[in-house]
DNA sequence: CGCCAGGCCTGCACGC
DNA sequence: TGCGTGCAGGCCTGGC
């Protein structure tokens, strides 16, 4: 389930890889994934250079001679660099062949994934243009997001996780984030005050840094990988530990249903 | 067999 | 009226 430290470090394990290398081929297994894989690009991308592997939000953006090919992972894709001559498997569904002999593989057994080609300004493609701040910047502050929270009755968990106030905060580091911050995930957003507001950005950024710092061990592998850098070496305080004991209090923590999404919490450490 | 997990878009209903 | 907001459905497969 690749979130944004996930995606972050798909990113670094694929820049060295890709930067200045030209495309030789495109192989489209399966273009089902969310949306079709654009027929052109079997035609449109031969012979282009990738110029930069950047991210936005859980976003990846190849940035091309003519464009810029749109990434996205879903719930269940990964991107390798392998050898090209590696036989592909059941789910992998596409191919960027590399000159040297080197091929970016995607796999996605749930086809929530994306890959897409934008001409342009790719932040201004309409999956990207609404998109809110990055919450590793400064924009993600404190006071900015007690400023956005106070027209917003929602849950904060469900607050927190909307990617048109701030990406890359998926379920599982909402749990973790609030946790850090010891706020419920029920409380209405716009009654956290500014204090509270400015732990938690702190705690969302404490909670994405030290998982992209996990997933860094795992970079010098990227190449003939198994896909999922730094995914297994987390440690969650709450997340998937219905019923286990608080590491921080031992109370046992709970999951409720939030906007069809599970929540977990400590009900003693995230009382209010 | 049924259910669940996950990201996130789309479409719809609601209230100011 | 229009917009912001919040909710629900849908897309998929593997694992229990």
């Amino acid at each position: 389930m690749p979130e944004l430290p996930e995606v972050e470090t798909t990113r670094r394990g694929l820049e060295p890889h890709l930067v200045n290398q030209r495309i030789m081929t495109v192989i489209v297994r399966n273009p089902r994934l969310r949306w079709p894989i654009p027929s052109q690009l079997a035609a449109e991308l031969p012979g282009q250079r990738i110029h930069t592997v950047q991210r936005r939000g859980k976003y990846l953006l190849l940035d091309c001679d003519k464009g810029s090919l749109i990434l996205h992972l879903g719930m269940s894709g990964s991107l390798r660099v392998i050898d090209a001559a590696t036989p592909p498997e059941k789910h992998d569904h596409f191919d960027l062949l590399l000159e040297g002999g080197a091929a970016m593989r995607l796999r996605d057994p749930r086809r929530f994934g994306a890959v897409l080609w934008a001409k342009g300004d790719v932040l201004a493609h309409p999956l990207l243009a609404s998109l809110g701040v990055e919450p590793l910047t400064e924009d993600f502050s404190g006071n900015w997001f007690y400023t956005q929270t106070r027209t917003r009755s929602a849950p904060i968990k469900q607050v927190l996780m909307d990617s048109h106030l701030v990406v890359g905060v998926g379920n599982i580091y909402a749990n973790e984030a609030l946790f850090r911050a010891t706020i419920n995930p029920k409380t209405a957003a716009n009654r956290i005050g500014l204090e509270r507001c400015t732990k938690l950005v702190e705690a969302v950024q404490t909670t994405l840094q030290l998982s992209i710092s996990a997933g860094g061990s795992s970079l010098r592998d990227f190449v003939d990988s198994n896909g999922n850098p730094g995914y297994f070496q987390q440690q969650y305080w709450v997340y998937g530990r219905t019923g286990l004991t608080c590491k921080q209090c031992g109370a046992a923590i709970s999951q409720i249903k939030q906007g069809q999404r599970s929540t977990f919490y400590c009900p003693r450490c995230q009382a209010r």
